[in-house]
DNA sequence: TTTTGTGCAAATCGTTTGCACCGTT
DNA sequence: AACGGTGCAAACGATTTGCACAAAA
């Protein structure tokens, strides 16, 4: 409960286990990391949250789960939903016989201009 | 060496660590997985290779560097690249302040038709 | 007393690192 | 004898699991 209060009490958030670990311990709620990774994927589960693979290190949690895609911050290795909603594909590839889509992942890398 | 025979060997190909580990066990060629990881970690370094992340679980490493996108059939655990060449964004979506894009990263999530 | 829910210590698993070994200069 | 390259055992970090404890039935 503690930890939905955390997660949905402020807007659009795209979260680590860590950072929600650490925010739990800030606002005094005593847990362990565990947990916290116990309860977002029940969230997930539920569809309450979306999980996003940026790297392959560390999993991302998204408090917005309509269908979107992200920009990835390289150098603060942060996510950001992609506001444009009418980026879309011009042209859907076609897809192997016997097969349909269940999603579809984008993530568009950023790093600073120089 | 060895290595690079097994991937570059027969045409395109995504595979993980373990993956090539097995593939090098079974052509006697003994060594540790950790041989493995530090010798794909070179190639990709050298622009040989691209990382490609599906689900935070596994790394796939793909033989094909080119700029292309793929399917991944959750049924199967596998990479197929996307074949349709013109499968092109409609509309870049407007990129924040002081940031260019790197990279845009995207996976067509397959399943089983039932 | 049994059953159900909750939290976490310990285990697991993919990956990286430090260093020992060996051939070359 | 110093140097450079190679391979791997052991360490590491993110995540999962089995189980102990507690509250409810």
């Amino acid at each position: 409960m503690a930890l939905g209060w955390l997660l949905f009490g402020k807007g659009p958030r795209h979260l680590t286990a860590e950072m929600l670990y650490e925010e739990a311990l800030l606002a005094k709620i005593p847990l362990s990391l565990a947990t916290v990774y116990n309860t977002l994927n029940q969230l997930t589960g539920a569809g309450l949250l979306r999980q996003v693979s940026v790297d392959g290190t560390k999993t991302y949690f998204d408090t917005n789960v309509t269908e979107h895609h992200h920009f990835y911050l390289e150098n603060k290795y942060e996510l950001m939903d992609i506001p444009d909603v009418n980026l879309e594909l011009s042209k859907m590839p076609e897809v192997p016989e016997g097969y349909e889509i269940s999603r579809i992942d984008m993530v568009v890398r950023l790093r600073k201009r120089r």
